[in-house]
DNA sequence: TTCTAATTGAAAATGATTATCATTACTAGT
DNA sequence: ACTAGTAATGATAATCATTTTCAATTAGAA
């Protein structure tokens, strides 16, 4: 459950696969050592080797991943790393907007690097499986409706929940 | 904090006051206890004095409550009711689709009643100000992407965060 | 190298929500 | 109305994700 992902371009009618990957990385490039210190030092964080690997793991691991999740894979590595280290570590990156935290219904927070375009989430209630999607008509009529009651929008959460089509027919 | 909630009906340009109220009722409708009894045994749950109290005070209080709110609410009325009592019927209520909750970031749950024409939300987040509104070209592209995928919709989450504009004043 | 503030990890604390379970209260059937 | 059988209740303990504490360690500026 939950382990499929893909990223697609989606502006109305297209949809143009991009990047999309299910189970590994998460970006095509692949990040130096020196780019993830970057990373790190343009928080205002100082570089520590726990920091390093968590950027890494959650860079090469899978694309929505929990708290725990990312704790856990690290300790494989590198049994050195507390989990409050990874949690204080994710918020951090939360607030720079390196990751984005997901909350799905009452399931535990997942994150995800932030991506350089905006996507939502599509989800199967079923398998779990994740569908990102960009949709700028409805971005653009969000900020269409923000306007009428004179909000400045600063984010926003949109995830749409269903059945896949695999799950669909398997019932 | 977060006291101000106002309804609209707002299809993309027009903005449509409806019941539309801060601190009080969420229908204009009032309910009689015959009322409350019809709901609750809808919902295949027996009738009891605790579930009558709850709904009761949920129907006239705030428009969207957490349970710890609405269980103070309730002990002042009748301190004969436990707060587990209150979560468990929220939650019932909630898989009934008489309330439908609110998960608005990492704060506590709120819940209201599940109003009979759809609404998302747009809040403020210097003073918690809600606004719903309804703009069916949003909901339209939302099944359109669903098509594409070949998801079938149940729910979705929309959610808009932004500094409304009295609160952009004050800065 | 030295100094100091930032960082770390283990463990405890928190806070919302849920589960347990002995007791009580509906209500269908008499 | 009376009773049995089941659902509901509430005090309390348990969960579970996340956060905080704090003493020990470390990064990195000088
Ligand atoms: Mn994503
Ligand atoms: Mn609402
Ligand atoms: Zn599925
Ligand atoms: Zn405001």
């Amino acid at each position: 459950m939950f382990e499929h992902t893909s990223r697609h371009n989606n502006n109305d009618e297209t949809v143009l696969p991009i990047p999309s990957n299910n189970e590994t990385s998460y970006f095509d490039e692949s990040w130096t050592e020196d780019d993830l210190k970057q990373i790190i030092r343009k928080m205002n964080l100082k570089v520590t080797p726990q920091r390093i690997l968590i950027l890494q793991t959650l860079h090469e691991g899978r694309v929505h991943i929990t708290a725990q999740e990312l704790y856990e894979k690290v300790q494989k590595i590198n049994s050195d790393v507390g989990f409050a280290t990874v949690y204080r570590f994710l918020k951090g990156m939360a607030e720079s907007r390196v990751v984005t935290e997901l909350r799905m219904g009452s399931m535990p927070t997942r994150y995800e690097l932030t991506p350089k375009k905006h996507h939502d989430h599509m989800t199967c209630t079923a398998c779990g499986k994740i569908v990102e999607f960009q949709n700028k008509n409805i971005e653009d009529h969000q900020e269409k409706v923000a306007k009428q009651y004179g909000f400045k929008l600063t984010h926003h959460v949109l995830e749409l929940y269903g059945i896949c089509t695999s799950c669909q027919m398997k019932k």
